[in-house]
DNA sequence: AATTTTTTGACCAGCGCTGTCATCATTTAA
DNA sequence: TTAAATGATGACAGCGCTGGTCAAAAAATT
């Protein structure tokens, strides 16, 4: 029933060690060898057994996701990369939701990594913005990636995969900017997010490129809620000099921005055009349609997981590895935002 | 650094057969020895290694969650009830998402199953539904709990949560009804679904009681879907006589239902009221907020699993478990729905 | 005080794999 | 052609725990 090593070896003529071998690509293996224990592999389905391995070994078969952000479907995507990743190099993930501002959150990453023996670690915002835990898994000599916001590979880091906000909030605001929009708002998410910063610069470059001056008051501090969007939009729309547009730092806060916009009875997007950020599956089914900024989150969660595999293989050279993957958002038109004019 | 069940004996001062014994509460042990054990435990932090403890035993310390399912929110919720008591147990949870629909689903269940040596699973629609799953679980003799939709628990089995979507159902019915609603009608979710099925008895039940005909055009079959509400209620607002009251079968449908009135220029609730199912977080931030039922996904969830482990635990009497816990959904009243002449 | 019952420990095998080191085969250099 | 270096392979111990057996010790019962 139970497929074994010994099954194994004894099917191809070798000894265990040498499928051992083969099964961590260890080097000084010869082509035929290597061939004939593949066929074994192949014929009787072998899987490893990973406790097995686990217990054998010094190093572990699994990896965690640590998160805590209420955005279901960015979390469900990164999973689904994740375990597609995971799934591919024979590797288990083990999903780890918390809240980040707990004081003893070291403490808990911690002991996460040390009683589940955890090969590596994904984080994602606002983990992989908090300085003392990447310390503390420096430390522990854990390998980890995170999933930050940036635009330049920084030189030495091999760890990181970027997303640059900066050039998709560019991107998003010259839209605006084209429609003819001058006066145009923007509504920020949570300020330790450096998604939040990258974007509203980003915004700013593109306003001050078109000459225009960035009027203060049009910049409003804020969460990444929907409720934040409400309000934001609440200060925004009372102004004695409103904006005709309104950029808002991800897609809940554009629908908060748009619910408020109802309750205001500001038609949309005749009066007030609205974009968000991220293409939340929800932003198609706002009315109307959020123009937004599409971020392939699975695929980013995969090349995480790839860049971590890199790492924790046995006879990977770190210095060697130095790829940081880029990956821009994709300015999404739909019909929140339309002329100026119109 | 590390600490091993010897580290444990020897605090403790006595055998680690005994440390084992209290580890996976076997019988014979005095009261005042598994004390000292336990404080031992306790004071140098021990975590069994479970790589060790599955090899070793023929049992396992992880349980899997399949699910196969759209709705983000509730993905999220139930992991963290499943996490929730996994982390009270000591189990991990090993996630699995995957395509319900997949011709060879049976043989990648099992495969999940064998590989990862699953000491359980929990099911959710629509696997909690599929007879030859259960089937092939039962025959792998592998401990599951599914959740699923009814009311009343059946005698003889003693692994289900049930969801009791016909009593919700009838309450909001009943809202409607008490709004002085007449012509109500019904946006269905998938056919597999039970709960769909249940919710529609739930609604007709209502209907009848207050002595109403139900109104086989106002039962319009669909899918769990924001694209399917709009159908939907298109179809529904071009009927010769129009409904004046919809109730959809979950949240997103009727949001779905809410953008298409919105395009018919239809005003929620003055001209038409709708009422959703679920309590999705986005059913706050429609406009209006959806009238709904609660679930409570992440107890439920967490309950599930309890269960499960109920069942796992070495020395559990399984035909003593029959619990079989009934939830009903609460209605939670909001601004899509209003009296009839209203 | 003698007997039965319960609790505990010592010991061993073994889960399936990896790490270490020794051995054998092959290539390269002298 | 032979010694030395290199490459490929295998024997064996052991990772930390459980499960079983059996005997000794302790407690409860008569």
């Amino acid at each position: 029933m139970k497929v074994t090593i010994n099954d194994v070896a004894k099917q191809a003529g070798v000894s265990i060690k040498t499928v051992s071998r083969v099964m961590n690509n260890e080097p000084s293996v010869r082509k035929d060898t290597f061939d004939k224990v593949m066929a074994a592999i192949n014929e009787l389905h072998y899987q490893p057994n990973s406790a097995a391995r686990n217990l054998a070994s010094t190093r572990s078969y699994s990896i965690g996701y640590i998160y805590d952000n209420p955005n279901a479907y960015y979390i469900i995507d990164m999973q689904k990369g994740l375990l597609d990743s995971c799934k591919k190099h024979g590797y288990e993930l083990l999903i780890h939701p918390t809240n980040a501002k707990s004081p003893g959150i070291v403490e808990e990453v911690k002991e996460l990594v040390s009683k589940s023996r955890l090969a590596g670690l994904i984080l994602t915002p606002p983990f992989s913005e908090m300085p003392h835990i990447a310390q503390a898994l420096e430390e522990m000599k854990v390998d980890f990636v995170r999933i930050v916001s940036g635009s330049t590979p920084s030189p030495g880091v091999h760890n990181c995969v970027l997303i640059d906000d900066f050039t998709a909030a560019f991107k998003i605001t010259n839209h605006l900017l084209e429609l003819g929009h001058t006066e145009i708002a923007f509504l920020c998410g949570d300020e330790e997010h450096s998604s939040s910063g990258e974007r509203l610069a980003g915004f700013k470059a593109a306003l001050t490129k078109r000459g225009l001056q960035v009027n203060p008051k049009f910049i409003v501090p804020g969460h990444y809620s929907f409720e934040s969007g409400v309000e934001g939009a609440k200060k925004l729309m009372t102004l004695p000099k409103k904006p005709t547009a309104i950029f808002a730092c991800n897609d809940e806060i554009a629908a908060g921005a748009l619910f408020s916009a109802r309750l205001m009875n500001i038609r949309i997007p005749e009066q007030l055009s609205i974009a968000g950020f991220e293409n939340s599956p929800f932003s198609r089914q706002t009315w109307p349609p959020l123009t937004t900024a599409h971020q392939p989150n699975s695929i980013i969660a995969s090349q995480a997981a790839e860049l971590l595999f890199k790492h924790t293989r046995p006879n990977a050279n770190k210095a060697q590895i130095n790829a940081q993957p880029v990956f821009i958002p994709e300015l999404l038109v739909r019909e929140s935002t339309c002329p100026a004019s119109c």
